[in-house]
DNA sequence: CGCTTTCTCCGTGCAGTGTACGGTGTTTTC
DNA sequence: GAAAACACCGTACACTGCACGGAGAAAGCG
Protein backbone atom coordinates (compact mmCIF):
# COMPACT_ATOMS: atom_id res chain seq x y z
CA UNK A 1 0.00 0.00 0.00
CA UNK A 2 1.67 2.82 1.71
CA UNK A 3 3.08 5.80 -0.84
CA UNK A 4 2.78 5.11 -4.42
CA UNK A 5 5.27 8.02 -4.42
CA UNK A 6 8.90 7.49 -3.81
CA UNK A 7 8.75 6.25 -7.17
CA UNK A 8 10.03 9.75 -8.98
CA UNK A 9 13.35 11.73 -7.51
CA UNK A 10 10.94 14.73 -8.52
CA UNK A 11 8.46 13.46 -5.19
CA UNK A 12 11.66 14.00 -2.86
CA UNK A 13 12.89 17.47 -1.67
CA UNK A 14 16.18 18.12 -3.12
CA UNK A 15 17.62 18.63 0.83
CA UNK A 16 16.40 19.12 4.20
CA UNK A 17 16.44 22.16 6.19
CA UNK A 18 18.72 20.75 9.16
CA UNK A 19 22.42 19.18 8.26
CA UNK A 20 24.80 20.43 7.20
CA UNK A 21 24.47 22.20 3.40
CA UNK A 22 25.12 19.62 0.51
CA UNK A 23 28.43 20.04 -1.12
CA UNK A 24 26.62 18.89 -4.47
CA UNK A 25 23.32 19.73 -6.35
CA UNK A 26 21.14 17.28 -8.36
CA UNK A 27 21.61 19.44 -11.14
CA UNK A 28 25.59 19.47 -11.37
CA UNK A 29 25.13 15.81 -10.39
CA UNK A 30 22.72 15.10 -13.80
CA UNK A 31 24.61 16.76 -15.52
CA UNK A 32 27.97 15.32 -14.60
CA UNK A 33 26.53 11.78 -16.06
CA UNK A 34 25.20 13.14 -18.86
CA UNK A 35 29.02 14.06 -19.89
CA UNK A 36 30.06 10.79 -18.93
CA UNK A 37 27.15 8.62 -20.81
CA UNK A 38 28.10 11.23 -23.79
CA UNK A 39 31.82 10.20 -24.05
CA UNK A 40 32.25 6.38 -22.66
CA UNK A 41 28.21 5.42 -23.33
CA UNK A 42 25.68 4.36 -20.12
CA UNK A 43 27.28 1.56 -18.91
CA UNK A 44 30.33 3.78 -17.97
CA UNK A 45 27.64 5.82 -15.61
CA UNK A 46 27.98 3.87 -12.68
CA UNK A 47 27.63 5.12 -9.21
CA UNK A 48 30.88 4.66 -8.10
CA UNK A 49 32.41 6.47 -11.05
CA UNK A 50 30.33 9.32 -10.73
CA UNK A 51 31.18 9.51 -6.47
CA UNK A 52 34.69 9.48 -7.54
CA UNK A 53 34.50 11.90 -10.06
CA UNK A 54 32.30 14.58 -7.57
CA UNK A 55 35.35 13.78 -5.40
CA UNK A 56 32.95 12.34 -2.51
CA UNK A 57 32.59 8.63 -1.60
CA UNK A 58 30.22 6.40 -3.00
CA UNK A 59 27.41 6.11 -0.43
CA UNK A 60 27.66 9.48 0.10
CA UNK A 61 25.89 10.14 -3.86
CA UNK A 62 23.17 8.09 -2.00
CA UNK A 63 22.03 11.62 0.02
CA UNK A 64 21.94 12.67 -3.44
CA UNK A 65 19.85 10.24 -5.16
CA UNK A 66 18.28 7.52 -2.98
CA UNK A 67 18.57 4.99 -6.04
CA UNK A 68 20.26 4.89 -9.74
CA UNK A 69 17.10 4.62 -11.12
CA UNK A 70 16.33 8.10 -9.81
CA UNK A 71 19.98 9.13 -11.58
CA UNK A 72 18.34 7.83 -14.64
CA UNK A 73 15.46 10.28 -13.99
CA UNK A 74 17.90 13.18 -13.60
CA UNK A 75 19.91 12.58 -16.69
CA UNK A 76 16.71 12.00 -18.77
CA UNK A 77 14.71 15.32 -17.18
CA UNK A 78 18.80 16.85 -17.92
CA UNK A 79 18.19 16.36 -21.50
CA UNK A 80 14.85 17.70 -21.73
CA UNK A 81 15.95 21.15 -20.57
CA UNK A 82 17.98 21.19 -23.82
CA UNK A 83 14.93 21.82 -26.37
CA UNK A 84 14.39 25.57 -27.24
CA UNK A 85 11.09 26.98 -27.13
CA UNK A 86 9.76 29.41 -29.91
CA UNK A 87 7.63 32.10 -28.66
CA UNK A 88 4.07 31.31 -28.29
CA UNK A 89 1.29 31.60 -29.81
CA UNK A 90 2.93 30.10 -33.14
CA UNK A 91 2.32 31.68 -35.69
CA UNK A 92 1.76 27.71 -37.75
CA UNK A 93 1.33 24.99 -35.12
CA UNK A 94 2.42 22.40 -37.62
CA UNK A 95 5.80 23.66 -38.38
CA UNK A 96 5.91 24.49 -35.01
CA UNK A 97 5.04 20.77 -33.83
CA UNK A 98 7.94 19.54 -37.02
CA UNK A 99 10.54 22.01 -35.31
CA UNK A 100 10.02 20.52 -32.31
CA UNK A 101 10.24 16.85 -33.69
CA UNK A 102 13.42 17.58 -35.22
CA UNK A 103 14.96 19.14 -32.11
CA UNK A 104 13.82 15.57 -30.30
CA UNK A 105 15.57 13.55 -33.33
CA UNK A 106 19.06 15.79 -32.53
CA UNK A 107 18.85 15.00 -29.24
CA UNK A 108 18.67 11.34 -29.51
CA UNK A 109 21.64 12.00 -31.75
CA UNK A 110 23.28 13.99 -29.20
CA UNK A 111 22.87 11.19 -26.91
CA UNK A 112 22.50 7.80 -28.48
CA UNK A 113 22.03 6.32 -24.59
CA UNK A 114 18.66 7.97 -24.31
CA UNK A 115 16.67 5.57 -25.94
CA UNK A 116 17.97 3.00 -23.58
CA UNK A 117 16.49 4.53 -20.94
CA UNK A 118 13.58 5.10 -21.53
CA UNK A 119 12.36 1.60 -22.07
CA UNK A 120 11.00 1.55 -18.35
CA UNK A 121 8.68 4.84 -18.37
CA UNK A 122 10.23 7.88 -16.54
CA UNK A 123 8.35 10.60 -14.85
CA UNK A 124 8.60 13.70 -16.33
CA UNK A 125 10.30 16.16 -14.37
CA UNK A 126 10.30 20.29 -14.87
CA UNK A 127 11.99 19.58 -17.96
CA UNK A 128 9.43 16.97 -19.43
CA UNK A 129 6.44 18.60 -18.38
CA UNK A 130 7.51 22.16 -20.12
CA UNK A 131 8.00 20.00 -23.04
CA UNK A 132 4.55 18.75 -22.32
CA UNK A 133 2.99 21.78 -21.68
CA UNK A 134 4.53 23.55 -24.75
CA UNK A 135 3.33 20.26 -27.13
CA UNK A 136 -0.27 20.86 -25.83
CA UNK A 137 -0.27 24.24 -26.51
CA UNK A 138 0.89 23.66 -30.42
CA UNK A 139 -2.30 21.10 -29.91
CA UNK A 140 -4.88 23.36 -28.66
CA UNK A 141 -6.66 24.67 -31.63
CA UNK A 142 -7.06 20.75 -32.66
CA UNK A 143 -10.25 18.68 -32.40
CA UNK A 144 -8.80 16.02 -29.97
CA UNK A 145 -9.48 15.12 -26.73
CA UNK A 146 -6.59 15.56 -24.04
CA UNK A 147 -6.26 11.76 -24.31
CA UNK A 148 -5.67 12.00 -27.87
CA UNK A 149 -3.31 14.85 -27.67
CA UNK A 150 -1.24 12.98 -25.49
CA UNK A 151 -0.70 10.40 -27.72
CA UNK A 152 -0.07 12.04 -30.96
CA UNK A 153 2.54 13.55 -28.36
CA UNK A 154 3.81 10.63 -27.22
CA UNK A 155 3.67 9.00 -30.77
CA UNK A 156 5.45 11.98 -32.42
CA UNK A 157 8.00 12.17 -29.85
CA UNK A 158 8.96 8.49 -29.12
CA UNK A 159 9.31 8.21 -33.30
CA UNK A 160 11.78 11.02 -33.16
CA UNK A 161 13.59 9.83 -30.43
CA UNK A 162 13.57 6.35 -31.29
CA UNK A 163 14.89 7.71 -35.18
CA UNK A 164 17.58 9.33 -34.00
CA UNK A 165 18.75 6.60 -31.47
CA UNK A 166 18.86 4.29 -34.38
CA UNK A 167 20.88 6.80 -36.58
CA UNK A 168 23.39 6.90 -34.08
CA UNK A 169 23.52 3.31 -32.64
CA UNK A 170 27.52 2.84 -31.59
CA UNK A 171 28.69 4.11 -28.96
CA UNK A 172 29.25 -0.11 -27.86
CA UNK A 173 31.88 -0.52 -25.26
CA UNK A 174 33.70 2.24 -24.82
CA UNK A 175 36.69 0.62 -26.65
CA UNK A 176 36.99 -0.17 -30.29
CA UNK A 177 34.66 1.59 -31.68
CA UNK A 178 33.94 -0.64 -34.72
CA UNK A 179 32.81 3.13 -37.08
CA UNK A 180 29.41 3.55 -38.31
CA UNK A 181 30.67 2.05 -42.24
CA UNK A 182 32.45 -0.77 -40.62
CA UNK A 183 29.17 -1.66 -38.94
CA UNK A 184 26.80 -0.94 -42.11
CA UNK A 185 28.98 -3.01 -44.44
CA UNK A 186 29.19 -6.17 -41.92
CA UNK A 187 25.53 -5.91 -42.17
CA UNK A 188 25.20 -5.92 -45.80
CA UNK A 189 27.61 -8.75 -45.66
CA UNK A 190 25.92 -11.00 -43.53
CA UNK A 191 22.74 -9.77 -45.90
CA UNK A 192 24.51 -10.90 -48.77
CA UNK A 193 26.02 -14.64 -47.73
CA UNK A 194 21.98 -14.97 -46.69
CA UNK A 195 20.85 -14.29 -50.07
CA UNK A 196 23.23 -16.35 -51.36
CA UNK A 197 21.76 -19.27 -49.34
CA UNK A 198 18.59 -19.15 -52.07
CA UNK A 199 16.44 -19.06 -49.19
CA UNK A 200 15.48 -15.28 -49.35
CA UNK A 201 14.55 -14.58 -53.14
CA UNK A 202 13.04 -11.11 -52.17
CA UNK A 203 16.26 -9.91 -50.63
CA UNK A 204 18.57 -11.41 -53.28
CA UNK A 205 16.61 -9.43 -55.88
CA UNK A 206 16.78 -6.44 -53.57
CA UNK A 207 21.04 -6.62 -53.35
CA UNK A 208 21.30 -7.17 -57.38
CA UNK A 209 19.18 -4.04 -57.81
CA UNK A 210 21.05 -2.10 -54.88
CA UNK A 211 20.49 2.52 -55.79
CA UNK A 212 22.14 5.10 -54.14
CA UNK A 213 22.19 5.63 -50.75
CA UNK A 214 19.23 7.14 -49.63
CA UNK A 215 19.83 9.92 -46.91
CA UNK A 216 18.02 9.22 -43.77
CA UNK A 217 17.26 12.58 -42.83
CA UNK A 218 15.22 12.72 -45.91
CA UNK A 219 12.91 9.93 -44.64
CA UNK A 220 12.85 11.38 -41.14
CA UNK A 221 11.35 14.52 -42.73
CA UNK A 222 8.78 12.80 -44.68
CA UNK A 223 7.81 10.42 -41.86
CA UNK A 224 7.19 13.22 -39.25
CA UNK A 225 5.57 15.18 -41.86
CA UNK A 226 3.06 12.59 -42.52
CA UNK A 227 2.16 12.17 -38.48
CA UNK A 228 1.52 15.70 -38.19
CA UNK A 229 -0.72 15.33 -41.18
CA UNK A 230 -2.80 12.89 -39.15
CA UNK A 231 -2.93 14.86 -35.94
CA UNK A 232 -6.14 16.56 -36.39
CA UNK A 233 -4.81 19.96 -36.43
CA UNK A 234 -7.01 22.44 -38.32
CA UNK A 235 -6.87 23.62 -41.60
CA UNK A 236 -3.55 25.04 -42.86
CA UNK A 237 -3.74 28.12 -43.44
CA UNK A 238 -3.14 27.69 -47.20
CA UNK A 239 -5.91 29.26 -48.75
CA UNK B 1 41.41 -6.27 -37.62
CA UNK B 2 40.77 -10.14 -38.16
CA UNK B 3 37.14 -11.24 -38.72
CA UNK B 4 33.94 -8.90 -38.35
CA UNK B 5 31.96 -12.15 -38.00
CA UNK B 6 31.79 -13.56 -34.34
CA UNK B 7 29.99 -10.95 -33.90
CA UNK B 8 26.52 -12.92 -34.83
CA UNK B 9 25.45 -16.02 -33.60
CA UNK B 10 24.41 -16.86 -36.64
CA UNK B 11 27.74 -17.27 -38.32
CA UNK B 12 28.54 -19.61 -35.97
CA UNK B 13 28.19 -23.55 -36.30
CA UNK B 14 25.53 -24.12 -34.02
CA UNK B 15 28.09 -27.44 -33.26
CA UNK B 16 31.39 -28.81 -34.30
CA UNK B 17 30.94 -33.10 -35.44
CA UNK B 18 33.69 -33.96 -33.21
CA UNK B 19 32.62 -34.89 -29.34
CA UNK B 20 30.05 -35.94 -27.66
CA UNK B 21 26.85 -34.98 -28.99
CA UNK B 22 24.82 -32.01 -26.92
CA UNK B 23 22.52 -32.37 -24.71
CA UNK B 24 21.02 -29.36 -25.90
CA UNK B 25 20.39 -26.91 -28.56
CA UNK B 26 19.63 -22.85 -29.28
CA UNK B 27 16.24 -23.54 -30.18
CA UNK B 28 14.94 -25.19 -26.73
CA UNK B 29 17.53 -22.39 -25.00
CA UNK B 30 15.81 -19.58 -26.88
CA UNK B 31 12.68 -20.96 -25.86
CA UNK B 32 13.25 -20.95 -22.18
CA UNK B 33 15.14 -18.04 -22.08
CA UNK B 34 12.01 -16.25 -23.81
CA UNK B 35 9.61 -18.34 -21.22
CA UNK B 36 11.36 -16.76 -18.65
CA UNK B 37 11.95 -13.24 -19.91
CA UNK B 38 7.87 -13.14 -20.41
CA UNK B 39 7.38 -14.63 -16.51
CA UNK B 40 9.48 -12.75 -14.78
CA UNK B 41 11.26 -9.96 -16.52
CA UNK B 42 14.28 -9.47 -18.69
CA UNK B 43 16.46 -8.83 -15.79
CA UNK B 44 15.73 -12.88 -14.55
CA UNK B 45 17.18 -13.74 -17.44
CA UNK B 46 20.64 -14.67 -16.74
CA UNK B 47 23.41 -17.65 -17.78
CA UNK B 48 22.97 -18.62 -13.83
CA UNK B 49 19.59 -19.03 -14.12
CA UNK B 50 19.05 -20.83 -17.65
CA UNK B 51 21.63 -23.02 -17.05
CA UNK B 52 20.14 -23.83 -13.87
CA UNK B 53 16.83 -24.27 -15.36
CA UNK B 54 18.37 -26.30 -18.19
CA UNK B 55 19.78 -29.00 -15.87
CA UNK B 56 23.60 -27.88 -16.59
CA UNK B 57 25.97 -26.11 -14.98
CA UNK B 58 26.62 -22.54 -15.39
CA UNK B 59 29.69 -22.50 -17.75
CA UNK B 60 28.23 -25.10 -19.59
CA UNK B 61 26.08 -22.71 -21.45
CA UNK B 62 29.27 -21.45 -22.86
CA UNK B 63 29.40 -24.17 -25.00
CA UNK B 64 26.19 -23.52 -26.99
CA UNK B 65 26.56 -19.50 -27.01
CA UNK B 66 29.83 -17.71 -26.54
CA UNK B 67 28.43 -14.56 -24.75
CA UNK B 68 25.24 -13.48 -23.07
CA UNK B 69 24.91 -10.61 -26.53
CA UNK B 70 24.50 -14.15 -28.66
CA UNK B 71 21.54 -15.41 -26.61
CA UNK B 72 19.91 -11.38 -27.22
CA UNK B 73 19.98 -12.55 -30.41
CA UNK B 74 18.59 -15.87 -29.81
CA UNK B 75 15.69 -14.40 -28.13
CA UNK B 76 15.00 -12.26 -30.47
CA UNK B 77 14.83 -14.31 -33.91
CA UNK B 78 12.59 -16.39 -31.45
CA UNK B 79 10.05 -13.79 -31.34
CA UNK B 80 10.70 -12.91 -35.05
CA UNK B 81 9.61 -16.99 -35.57
CA UNK B 82 6.06 -15.96 -34.01
CA UNK B 83 4.86 -14.33 -37.65
CA UNK B 84 2.56 -16.01 -39.71
CA UNK B 85 2.93 -15.39 -43.67
CA UNK B 86 -0.08 -15.28 -45.65
CA UNK B 87 0.57 -16.93 -49.03
CA UNK B 88 1.95 -14.48 -51.75
CA UNK B 89 1.56 -12.72 -53.78
CA UNK B 90 -1.05 -10.83 -51.41
CA UNK B 91 -3.97 -9.27 -53.10
CA UNK B 92 -3.66 -6.00 -51.52
CA UNK B 93 0.07 -4.90 -50.36
CA UNK B 94 -1.22 -2.21 -48.69
CA UNK B 95 -3.47 -4.17 -46.17
CA UNK B 96 -0.61 -7.31 -45.95
CA UNK B 97 1.45 -4.70 -44.65
CA UNK B 98 -0.86 -3.19 -42.24
CA UNK B 99 -1.41 -6.51 -40.86
CA UNK B 100 2.39 -7.31 -40.36
CA UNK B 101 2.24 -4.19 -38.51
CA UNK B 102 -0.23 -5.28 -36.50
CA UNK B 103 1.45 -8.64 -35.56
CA UNK B 104 4.70 -6.50 -34.77
CA UNK B 105 2.60 -4.74 -32.47
CA UNK B 106 0.87 -7.72 -31.09
CA UNK B 107 4.72 -9.72 -30.50
CA UNK B 108 5.63 -6.31 -28.65
CA UNK B 109 2.95 -6.53 -26.42
CA UNK B 110 3.36 -10.29 -25.81
CA UNK B 111 6.76 -9.62 -24.79
CA UNK B 112 7.35 -6.59 -23.55
CA UNK B 113 11.11 -6.55 -22.80
CA UNK B 114 11.73 -6.60 -26.82
CA UNK B 115 12.25 -3.05 -27.02
CA UNK B 116 14.97 -3.09 -24.06
CA UNK B 117 16.71 -5.31 -26.11
CA UNK B 118 16.80 -3.60 -29.92
CA UNK B 119 18.26 -0.53 -28.70
CA UNK B 120 21.79 -2.20 -30.06
CA UNK B 121 20.96 -3.03 -33.57
CA UNK B 122 20.68 -7.06 -33.61
CA UNK B 123 22.22 -9.34 -36.72
CA UNK B 124 19.35 -10.76 -37.90
CA UNK B 125 18.58 -14.72 -38.06
CA UNK B 126 16.90 -16.90 -40.58
CA UNK B 127 13.41 -15.73 -38.62
CA UNK B 128 14.22 -11.51 -38.95
CA UNK B 129 15.71 -12.58 -42.64
CA UNK B 130 12.04 -14.00 -43.60
CA UNK B 131 10.85 -11.18 -42.00
CA UNK B 132 12.68 -9.21 -44.08
CA UNK B 133 11.94 -11.35 -47.43
CA UNK B 134 8.59 -11.30 -46.72
CA UNK B 135 8.06 -7.40 -46.57
CA UNK B 136 10.13 -6.84 -49.37
CA UNK B 137 8.20 -9.09 -51.45
CA UNK B 138 5.08 -7.11 -50.63
CA UNK B 139 7.07 -3.93 -51.39
CA UNK B 140 8.13 -5.77 -54.60
CA UNK B 141 5.70 -3.40 -56.84
CA UNK B 142 6.84 -0.01 -55.84
CA UNK B 143 8.80 2.95 -57.24
CA UNK B 144 11.17 2.44 -54.08
CA UNK B 145 14.74 1.59 -54.34
CA UNK B 146 16.26 -1.20 -52.17
CA UNK B 147 17.40 2.09 -49.44
CA UNK B 148 14.10 3.43 -49.65
CA UNK B 149 11.98 0.17 -48.92
CA UNK B 150 14.79 -1.28 -45.98
CA UNK B 151 13.65 2.11 -44.40
CA UNK B 152 10.23 1.84 -44.82
CA UNK B 153 10.39 -1.52 -43.53
CA UNK B 154 12.61 -0.14 -40.33
CA UNK B 155 10.56 2.88 -39.86
CA UNK B 156 7.15 0.55 -39.64
CA UNK B 157 8.35 -2.37 -37.95
CA UNK B 158 9.78 -0.13 -35.74
CA UNK B 159 7.06 2.13 -35.10
CA UNK B 160 4.75 -0.95 -34.22
CA UNK B 161 7.31 -2.46 -32.08
CA UNK B 162 7.87 0.86 -29.98
CA UNK B 163 3.62 1.14 -30.04
CA UNK B 164 3.41 -2.25 -28.50
CA UNK B 165 6.43 -2.15 -26.09
CA UNK B 166 4.93 1.29 -25.00
CA UNK B 167 1.38 -0.08 -23.77
CA UNK B 168 3.26 -3.01 -21.76
CA UNK B 169 5.56 -0.73 -20.24
CA UNK B 170 5.42 -2.80 -16.39
CA UNK B 171 6.96 -6.52 -15.54
CA UNK B 172 9.26 -4.31 -13.51
CA UNK B 173 11.23 -5.91 -10.89
CA UNK B 174 9.41 -9.69 -10.75
CA UNK B 175 8.25 -8.76 -6.81
CA UNK B 176 5.40 -6.26 -7.17
CA UNK B 177 3.49 -5.78 -10.21
CA UNK B 178 1.97 -2.47 -9.79
CA UNK B 179 -0.66 -3.20 -11.81
CA UNK B 180 -0.79 -0.78 -14.97
CA UNK B 181 -3.93 0.82 -14.19
CA UNK B 182 -2.35 1.82 -10.34
CA UNK B 183 0.89 2.88 -12.61
CA UNK B 184 -1.37 4.79 -14.54
CA UNK B 185 -2.84 6.67 -11.92
CA UNK B 186 0.22 7.29 -10.31
CA UNK B 187 1.37 8.74 -13.28
CA UNK B 188 -1.71 11.19 -13.32
CA UNK B 189 -1.75 12.24 -9.70
CA UNK B 190 1.62 13.59 -10.70
CA UNK B 191 0.56 15.41 -13.53
CA UNK B 192 -2.17 16.92 -11.42
CA UNK B 193 0.56 17.77 -8.78
CA UNK B 194 2.28 19.62 -11.51
CA UNK B 195 -0.75 21.12 -12.71
CA UNK B 196 -0.95 22.52 -9.59
CA UNK B 197 2.09 24.35 -9.69
CA UNK B 198 0.52 26.65 -12.02
CA UNK B 199 3.45 26.59 -14.35
CA UNK B 200 2.42 24.59 -16.68
CA UNK B 201 -0.83 26.07 -17.84
CA UNK B 202 -2.01 24.06 -20.56
CA UNK B 203 -1.73 20.62 -18.71
CA UNK B 204 -3.91 22.06 -16.17
CA UNK B 205 -6.04 23.30 -19.03
CA UNK B 206 -5.65 19.51 -20.65
CA UNK B 207 -6.72 18.27 -17.55
CA UNK B 208 -9.78 19.77 -16.15
CA UNK B 209 -10.80 18.82 -19.49
CA UNK B 210 -10.15 15.27 -19.63
CA UNK B 211 -12.59 13.69 -21.89
CA UNK B 212 -12.83 9.89 -22.30
CA UNK B 213 -10.05 7.24 -22.63
CA UNK B 214 -8.76 7.16 -26.16
CA UNK B 215 -9.15 3.39 -27.12
CA UNK B 216 -4.66 3.03 -27.79
CA UNK B 217 -5.49 0.61 -30.63
CA UNK B 218 -7.35 2.90 -32.51
CA UNK B 219 -4.25 5.32 -32.85
CA UNK B 220 -2.11 2.65 -33.32
CA UNK B 221 -4.43 1.74 -36.47
CA UNK B 222 -4.47 5.18 -38.08
CA UNK B 223 -0.89 5.58 -37.25
CA UNK B 224 0.15 3.08 -38.62
CA UNK B 225 -2.28 3.37 -41.86
CA UNK B 226 -0.75 6.86 -42.39
CA UNK B 227 2.61 5.70 -42.42
CA UNK B 228 1.91 2.74 -44.90
CA UNK B 229 -0.23 5.87 -47.30
CA UNK B 230 3.54 7.50 -47.76
CA UNK B 231 5.28 5.04 -48.73
CA UNK B 232 4.91 4.82 -51.80
CA UNK B 233 3.15 1.74 -53.19
CA UNK B 234 1.56 1.61 -56.58
CA UNK B 235 -2.22 2.43 -56.62
CA UNK B 236 -4.68 0.79 -54.89
CA UNK B 237 -6.97 -1.14 -56.70
CA UNK B 238 -10.03 1.26 -55.63
CA UNK B 239 -11.16 1.98 -59.38
C1' DC C 1 44.03 -50.83 -32.79
C1' DG C 2 46.18 -46.54 -30.48
C1' DC C 3 46.96 -41.58 -30.98
C1' DT C 4 45.54 -37.11 -31.58
C1' DT C 5 42.22 -33.73 -32.13
C1' DT C 6 38.05 -31.71 -31.05
C1' DC C 7 34.37 -31.68 -28.68
C1' DT C 8 30.97 -31.23 -24.19
C1' DC C 9 30.92 -30.30 -19.64
C1' DC C 10 32.06 -27.96 -15.37
C1' DG C 11 34.38 -25.89 -10.54
C1' DT C 12 36.77 -22.15 -9.16
C1' DG C 13 37.70 -17.50 -9.14
C1' DC C 14 37.76 -12.53 -10.54
C1' DA C 15 36.35 -7.93 -11.44
C1' DG C 16 32.57 -5.16 -11.31
C1' DT C 17 27.78 -3.78 -10.16
C1' DG C 18 23.95 -1.61 -6.88
C1' DT C 19 23.18 -0.80 -2.25
C1' DA C 20 22.04 -2.21 3.03
C1' DC C 21 23.94 -1.04 7.38
C1' DG C 22 26.10 1.28 10.93
C1' DG C 23 28.94 4.94 12.52
C1' DT C 24 30.91 9.86 12.88
C1' DG C 25 30.65 14.66 12.84
C1' DT C 26 28.00 18.97 11.74
C1' DT C 27 24.17 21.93 11.67
C1' DT C 28 19.64 23.40 13.03
C1' DT C 29 15.61 23.52 16.23
C1' DC C 30 13.73 23.26 20.82
C1' DG D 1 22.74 22.82 26.20
C1' DA D 2 20.05 18.65 24.51
C1' DA D 3 18.18 16.45 20.75
C1' DA D 4 16.92 15.73 16.29
C1' DA D 5 17.93 15.69 11.46
C1' DC D 6 21.16 15.65 8.30
C1' DA D 7 25.85 14.92 5.14
C1' DC D 8 29.26 11.89 4.71
C1' DC D 9 31.59 7.47 4.32
C1' DG D 10 34.00 2.37 5.15
C1' DT D 11 32.79 -2.12 5.03
C1' DA D 12 30.29 -5.93 3.39
C1' DC D 13 26.94 -8.68 0.68
C1' DA D 14 24.54 -10.64 -3.11
C1' DC D 15 24.59 -10.64 -7.69
C1' DT D 16 26.27 -10.33 -12.51
C1' DG D 17 29.08 -12.00 -16.94
C1' DC D 18 32.77 -14.58 -17.92
C1' DA D 19 38.27 -16.15 -18.11
C1' DC D 20 40.77 -20.20 -17.19
C1' DG D 21 42.01 -24.79 -16.84
C1' DG D 22 40.92 -29.55 -16.35
C1' DA D 23 38.29 -34.14 -17.02
C1' DG D 24 36.23 -37.34 -20.02
C1' DA D 25 33.93 -38.70 -24.50
C1' DA D 26 33.45 -39.09 -29.48
C1' DA D 27 35.39 -38.77 -34.19
C1' DG D 28 39.29 -38.95 -37.58
C1' DC D 29 43.72 -40.85 -38.91
C1' DG D 30 47.99 -43.64 -38.83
Amino acid sequence: MASGAGESVWDLPERGTRGPSPRHDRAAIAALAVRIADAEGPEAVTMRRIARELGVATMSLYTYVPAKDHLVQLMVDHLAAEYTYPPVPAPDPRSAIADLARQAHDVARRHPWLGQLLHRPVPPGPGGLRYLDYFLGLLAGSVLDTGAKLEVIAIISGFATMYGAMQAAPASKGNETPSPEEQTSAQIQSFIRAAASGDYPNLAAALATAGPQRTQDDVFESSIQRLIDGAGLPDKPSS
